[in-house]
DNA sequence: CAATAACTTGCGCGTCACGCACTATATGCG
DNA sequence: CGCATATAGTGCGTGACGCGCAAGTTATTG
């Protein structure tokens, strides 16, 4: 087992993120500003200042989750079998990260479609490129440009996948919409070339 | 010509860009704290409020330059002839759009190496999606999922070739590297699938 | 040449990020 | 088992920031 403090520290992280997430979700995008972070505190259970130390700001607790999830994109790819052929590993070790839980609409549509959180939103996505750049690279011997930008292409696939996922319109389940993001970033389109 | 207020506008916004990247870069990526709002306000010539008018951070206004040129994207893949196979059409274009001028390696290097520009570097690359997206659907007639998929990975390509053009390792030149980032979105690594 | 709209600026307030010093709890070693 | 040390949580104080508001200034319109 890890250490007592390591998992008391990941506890408190979540306990802070997820309240964080909460109250936003409860104010909606447009009353971001009243979220403060004496709520985010109390609602954590622990002091503003403790609050500070593990997050520089409100933007950043409330994006955690996800970025802390995205994070694990490489080992999902790791756990793919060695024999598969790479855009299908891709494929399911995402649909896996992304869909195992269902992830929560309202959540993820307060993260991807509030202006003030965009940025933080782009950073919670691409800090899973390294991971899985690293991985990717590790599994097809290749080395340089291309693992990185396979493994950034896919993250803003699956970014726009997300966004289309949040749209009203079609509501095909998420694990679909990845899929079909993603086949197309491994076989672009060749008739209009 | 465009109104006498939409051009100053333009050039106030310009002045405060500069001058906020060059007082950044003189700083160095450590000492961005040090790059406070009065001072960018003063060495653009305007007073703090107005600065706040026009950004609402210290990254804003850093990467607002940015942000200007990829908002660009569009536009730069509408410019190129009609019957350009899609893949030369974008490349030779975010070519253009990029590097000319060639890019200031310092101020390049300040935005997309400071962590704490992170997010805000990401949203200034990701502003070209939309109308990137756009002028692809024009040009290929496709419509729903892979358009948005496309630009949204020709950014994310274009992001992975400025950080490997700021590596110190390998200096080529800027427009080599993005052709060789955009060639591996346009065609994928087919052996290892 | 008015009337109106758009932009700039100064002021003031509430909030925030963070350095510092102190306490409490966990870990490792004799 | 107890003691030294490292690590996390907390309170306090400070400087900076974001922004609403209202007044003054400059461009635009008819």
């Amino acid at each position: 087992m890890t250490d007592l403090r390591a998992r008391n520290r990941q506890a408190t992280r979540e306990a802070i993120t997820t309240a964080a997430l909460r109250l936003a979700v409860e104010q909606g995008p447009s009353g971001l500003a009243l979220v403060r972070v004496n709520d985010i505190a109390s609602a954590a259970g622990v002091s503003p200042r403790t609050y500070n130390n593990y997050f520089s700001s409100r933007e950043e607790a409330i994006c955690g989750g996800h970025a802390d999830q995205s994070r694990r994109a490489g080992d999902a790819l790791r756990a793919r079998p060695a024999g598969e052929p790479l855009d299908v590993a891709v494929t399911e070790a995402m649909v896996g990260l992304f869909t195992d839980p269902e992830p929560d609409r309202a959540g993820l549509r307060m993260i991807m479609l509030t202006p003030e959180l965009e940025g933080e939103a782009l950073r919670a996505f691409s800090v899973g490129e390294a991971s899985l750049a690293e991985a990717i690279a590790e599994r097809t011997g290749e080395t340089g440009l291309r693992p990185e930008v396979t493994a950034a292409a896919v993250v803003a696939a699956i970014r726009v996948a997300g966004r289309n996922w949040l749209a009203p319109a079609a509501n095909r389940p998420f694990a679909d919409v990845i899929r079909r993001a993603l086949a197309c970033v491994f076989s672009p389109d060749q008739t209009s070339r």
